[in-house]
DNA sequence: CGAGTGGTTGACCACAATCAAGACCCGTGG
DNA sequence: CCACGGGTCTTGATTGTGGTCAACCACTCG
């Protein structure tokens, strides 16, 4: 078992391989065909025996470089980005307990973002090489391992919608309530929650600046659609919300 | 083999599924490595038995409808989008000979876009359950799969730098040459080519207005980079428009 | 030849970006 | 314990890119 309270602001979670909650981590999402087939449950330790830790903004892997290992977050946040030449950049994700990162890049060899936490994380480190010959053998992995894939594509198509289409409104709305369903999921609370990036990384995921995440939310708050205490945010009324996301 | 030159923005391609050229083809990019490893070269039959012919302007299928299956375009091109309830929409992809379609929605079962021909279209269709049966006996063919699924998800990763960060100059920019090099990738020429989407579909897929896409297209020509015939472009000079993609 | 679609251009406007200043919170050290 | 400093958040004023509305043009097809 461990746990985190490290910082004010790293999320409370408590992250144990060995439980139910474990169902909740990356590990535990590759490896729960392996359980449901009754699969020797050592194999697991076969795909992830490493573990690393990082500090609030360290960076896990840069653009470029040469593809060693997966990630799956015990606990903590990381978040992966794009930049422009002239260094603009592109939160393309924000992940949490539970998912993997790096998937995308399997089949290329090299990471294709930038990947820094947004607090101090644990996480499971995956050999590429382990998992895909584990994979050859194992088709309910493998199976996952796609399932994985097509979500993560799915989740790239809304964002280019919320991107190209949404107003400033629309996308705050829509964060919101996709973070509340991914921590609900977590089995944490669905309106209540600290969030782990800044307003300014809000801002560079959503595609607007930092300033008009403040307003919208000091808007959403006069509204009374949420409480809005920096990075304590409680959902008051998920229905409006809903209507506003436009999607 | 088959040859289209229907209306005059069809783009002229001939796809001959015995030839050369059908290694562009998407069910030949599935089938490429069951050549490859000398298996029954009947086996791609079984994939891909069935041809589909649709018109410009018609749709291929509907967001939510259940998956029956996939698609190969052999000629023509589609378009895939989403939408927001109040009808504003976001194309995710234009797709032309040699791409596959619905991918991504192995695994839910249901489509998650909309695609609708641009122009008239020869499609290859692939019943998900013959492909999945393929798949567990051929590594090959899963790695292909895994592949296309990973490209996928870093074309949308660049696509929502693209929509997030990027001015509607680097956006056309960035749009022309890929364009080009995918052109170029299947044979064609990477310096001249008809557009077989409309005004408003490129400003569809690059989330600006019709008008902004005209504009900026003008002034490319005013400044001598591109040469624009409406639906027939020449690209004058690629490397400074490079140097405007700022990616 | 005329209708209709798609493309272009212009005028005006609005949403959000930018620039700027100040508030708040936190960790740190005296 | 308080004072300080830096990072983060918030709010205000101004600006600008691109959206919207509208008219016109060009090409295609019936």
């Amino acid at each position: 078992m461990i746990t985190l309270t490290h910082a004010k602001y790293d999320t409370p979670t408590e992250i144990d391989c060995n439980t139910v909650a474990c169902r909740n981590c990356g590990i535990c999402r590759l490896g729960t065909p392996l359980t449901a087939t009754h699969a020797d449950p050592r194999l697991l330790e076969r795909i992830a025996k490493n573990r690393r830790q990082i500090k609030r903004g360290e960076l896990l892997y840069g653009m470029g470089e040469p593809l060693k290992a997966l990630y799956a977050i015990r606990s903590g946040s990381i978040k992966t980005y794009l930049s422009t030449m002239d260094g603009r950049s592109q939160i393309t994700g924000f992940h949490i307990a539970g998912d993997p990162i790096g998937l995308a890049d399997l089949t290329t060899g090299t990471y294709s973002t930038e990947a820094r936490a947004l607090e101090n994380t644990h996480l499971c480190e995956i050999p590429v090489d382990h998992l895909q010959q584990l994979a050859e053998e194992l088709p309910d992995l493998r199976s996952q391992l796609t399932h994985l894939l097509c979500n993560e594509i799915l989740r790239l198509q809304k964002l280019t919608l919320l991107l190209g289409k949404k107003t400033a409104e629309e996308r705050l709305a829509s964060f919101l309530l996709g973070i509340a369903q991914r921590y609900h999921q977590r089995g944490f609370s669905s309106h209540e929650f600290n969030l782990s990036m800044s307003r300014n990384d809000i801002g560079t995921y959503l595609g607007i600046a930092e300033e008009t995440v403040c307003r919208t939310l000091t808007r959403f708050q006069d509204e009374g659609l949420i409480d809005n205490q920096r990075r304590l945010i409680r959902i008051l009324n998920a229905e409006r919300l809903h209507t506003l996301t436009q999607s």
